[in-house]
DNA sequence: TGATTTCCTTGACCTAGATCAATTATGTAA
DNA sequence: TTACATAATTGATCTAGGTCAAGGAAATCA
């Protein structure tokens, strides 16, 4: 498949995606559609890193990135994984305009579809539509983050390292060991030591 | 101050929390006001049990209240807390329309302006800019989760306690130590001897 | 007011998970 | 293919915070 092909495909994918959510009028999308640009990252490179401030959201079309917090000794502790079809951004930053706490890493080379926030949020607060569209993605986004929450609260390791099997089945085996251990905030050894049980 | 006056002040305060969010025209306003309508609960009191679907969202005129999530084994875990001019409600119930895994609980005698949530966000639907606050609301309650997650990942449990007397300073002094200490993540033992240093 | 319940503190001990260290795999690049 | 970095395992110890138990404050109620 050549570049220009995967990158039709990717927003044809996106289309789908977003209209499962909501369904929005053509010049809508239209619209929409025109703020995004491909744009690819090897593995390892960065969408972001802490400190400065988001300005971008992405749509995965290919790959897996990394979203973690940099503890001011230096060590990264993952706050969440997404793969193909997913919305990808510092959330959190680009709503308080405030330099973002994490970073967003690839660990695959990943293409995604890139688009400035500023503008979509533009769109956003003219067309009810594409709100509620909006508002079903933070919905989303809202359930899983109290889901971890709750098993923080109340789930041991290995109970936790269960449930996010179950949760990421979608991409397990493309998760190094390492950073499955900095998500569910234990140790490489730990993670090591409860999977040979 | 009787009954009736601290209903309209309540319905008061209510508009100014929301209008500072983003402002509704009148003909929004007033309907939305038409939903809401006084309910208190006594110290102990369950607004919602574990278990039952959530249908009904508060705004809390006077009092303080906790979300809590029940362990299998029967132990309680604190979620969150609310006292005044805050929204409350089980929302990821309501979203999912599924029995809800929290309950939520007055501490102190509380008065609330409640309101059947399929009807707001009816109307919801067909104003942009009561869509536009709801939205800010969902960014607000994403922001403080994130914060949440964000320490449970890397702070130990002295540091902890610091970042929530700093965010909860208005209300510290209101809570019982063993709900902060169940909000924490930690024993109630545990926090009296970190309070002790 | 005292009586009862609920909450808080303090001590002695225990355990899940961390830390440190040394191999062993796995991946990647020349 | 070998060489070098990076990731995973395994063992020996350490520690933050949990558990159990008992006594002391503070709310709540008759």
């Amino acid at each position: 498949m050549d570049k220009a092909t995967q990158i039709q495909t990717a927003l044809e994918t996106m289309k789908k995606v977003l209209f499962r959510l909501h369904p929005l009028n053509d010049e809508v999308w239209e619209e929409l559609k025109s703020y995004f640009r491909p744009r690819s990252f090897k593995k390892g490179e960065h969408f972001l890193r802490a400190g400065d401030t988001a300005t971008q959201m992405y749509f995965i079309a290919e790959g897996l990135v990394r979203l973690y917090y940099t503890h001011p000794d230096g060590m990264e502790l993952n706050k969440s994984f997404y793969c193909e079809d997913n919305v990808v951004t510092s959330y959190t930053s680009l709503l308080t305009k405030t330099p973002s706490n994490l970073s967003i890493q690839a660990l695959e080379n990943t293409l995604v579809l890139a688009a400035d926030y500023a503008q979509v949020r533009r769109l956003n607060d003219t067309d009810l539509d594409l709100q509620i569209c909006a508002r079903k993605i933070a919905e989303i986004e809202f359930v899983s983050k109290d889901t971890r929450e709750q098993q923080f609260l109340m789930l041991d390791a290995k109970e936790r390292y269960r449930a996010f099997k179950e949760s990421h089945r979608n991409m397990i085996d493309r998760l190094p060991l390492v950073h499955i251990a900095s998500y569910l905030g234990i140790r490489p050894e730990t993670l090591s030591r409860i999977k040979s049980e």
